[in-house]
DNA sequence: GATGAATGAGGCTTCATTCAT
DNA sequence: CATGAATGAAGCCTCATTCAT
């Protein structure tokens, strides 16, 4: 019974978590570490202040686990993507593509990987890491397709792989939605982009 | 004799204003918008606050007019770095390999450039006005070198050259400077990957 | 048991309010709404500034709902006043009296009153609704005692008749108080000279 | 020469005060005195600040000058208005009439007079002398009509007198200029409130 | 005499975090 | 475990007044 009862609850905590993450994510996502605050993700989530500081240390906290979050889901999503295609060349595309159109599809969550660059401590550090791991599929991608460059090179070549990625979803987000290109038109100019980047098109 | 008077008193003006603007740069581009306090921009210029107040409406001011600044000084280096060209594509290559170097060179100025994205107001408006006037080059360029494309589909390629080069060079100013590439070197991979991201290499 | 708990709470805070309130009357009853500042009336009141801003928006508000409560005590004390007497002019008799001694007794209150006039915003509105009720009742007094006046005209009639006490009263907390005649005696000037004013004496 | 020149400049001195007089009785009376600031004043008079502290000691000593402005227009007003009369009871009259009349035609002169009763320091002690000068004018007018009256509540009834004039005039200015009574008629009822207050109608 | 740029003290307010209930 | 009232440090900004030109 205790055993039953404790089972309960760590699955309710990691409920109550995950809560507090999605909410955590759509707040910040909206209004910007700044202007986002503990009691607005608190009352979003139908929780108090006191279970707050019960799942996270602090403000700067919750945003870098929102933020290892998203970097999952990320990788989850490109996972599937490029699990489609075989072939270097044509996994990198699907890559590219996928990261894209999740990003079109998920403002929230491009804006926070886009405001973590510059905000300092475990935040910055968080976004680092996620977009290095993917830096890092891509330099390894880049290893087989274009085995002469050096690795240094190939890691700032798969730099500006995400930024253009990241700078053309976060302007394709920002532009009047009956105006734009759809998301798929967004996708596909982004990825001849890249690839050609790379010289692989 | 007032009229000299007066244009004594203009010329101070300007370069008060000038002095306030600079140390602005500087500050915000070390700390960031929001651990960045008037009284430090104040302190760090010699000034008071009511005279920071007499040259702007507010911290959001500064900020926005600090950006404006530093468009203007992009513009003019990249300027100059496009005149010793000729053609297109040469011109292209020069207009990367400028801006990257340019990055490189003045990381508060990169910082602030990466910030502003997603900093909401004023700020955010001066770096889409600053950052599309960079576009339109590169779109017009691309008009020229390759004008089969859809305009709407350019002004998303400019994108990515943009955040191709602003990403990469954020990254190599946060690598360890006895261990990264010289900026010549980075302003190269960048160049060889915008100049082939639009089929011109 | 969460009952008695959050009805505890509820008591608290109830408290909590009242005490500021009370606290601030004294203050800007001393000082005046722009020499009174926050923290005087947050240390006066053995609070925190955080406090503070849990029960009120701003200082305005604080100041424009510390007049409410003035107004409501005002009431109180008036029909207590007139409810001893029985016949329309005797209870106004008694509501001048009451007016003019309640004044005389609490000089932060008077002050406040006569302040507000001028105050602008929700203070001015405020105080318009507290006058405005007690202008009230003399109008539908003279409606029983004069019938033949106009409604306009009684309004204003109304006005003459608060004016009179406020100045009145204001006048008296500032004279020596060694050298005025007592309260009794002012509120009997009053009482007279309102009374013969609205053809009652 | 040189007398000519001095008086042209005593002129001119004197001309510029009562610029800066008049000005500060339109902001003053506009905004009240902790809105109003002294550079609002300077622009608008078309002055500097230099200038403005070279005829004022500070913004207290300019709107205690123009309060004592305003006590002179006043009475100058008053004394046109009461010559017409002849006999106490009718002279009192035409001084009720002419001061309401005056308030209704003076709206910043008006607040002002309301305003500087909570002012404390100068402007109130101006506006105490302003007040009690006519307080005593309506003193001595009811030793003559009611001469069994005590002198300490002859001057309290004159208080009443000024704060029924001063309260209705700008209650009557407060309201909707399209539907209120004209200010004759209002002249009218503040005129025979007072007149009967001190039992003289 | 006149100008207006410069000063800086001090007020209001927000919000991350703690802790008694 | 959960709650949410309370804390208080710290930042932005205004404006009366001075003084170099």
């Amino acid at each position: 019974m205790a055993y039953k009862t404790s089972e309960r609850m760590a699955e309710r905590k990691r409920a109550r978590r995950r809560r507090f993450l999605d909410t955590a994510i759509a707040v910040f996502g909206r209004l910007g570490y700044h202007s986002a605050t503990v009691p607005m993700i608190v009352t979003e989530a139908g929780s108090s202040t006191g279970a707050f500081y019960l799942y996270f240390r602090n403000k700067e906290d919750v945003y870098a686990e929102a933020l290892r979050e998203i970097g999952a889901r990320l990788a989850a999503a490109l996972n599937v993507a490029i699990a489609r295609e075989s072939g270097t060349a044509a996994q990198m595309g699907a890559a590219v593509e996928g990261f894209v159109r999740w990003l079109a599809e998920n403002p929230p969550e491009a804006r926070m990987l886009m405001e973590a660059a510059t905000l300092g401590g475990r935040p910055e550090e968080v976004r680092r890491q996620v977009i290095e791991s993917h830096v890092r599929s891509v330099a390894a991608a880049l290893e087989v397709a274009a085995p002469r460059i050096d690795a240094a090179d190939r890691a700032l070549a798969a730099r500006c792989w995400m930024g253009a990625a990241i700078e053309a979803a976060t302007a394709w987000l920002r532009m009047d939605p009956t105006a734009r290109p759809d998301a798929a038109r967004l996708a596909a100019i982004v990825k001849r982009f890249n690839l050609r980047g790379v010289g692989l098109a």
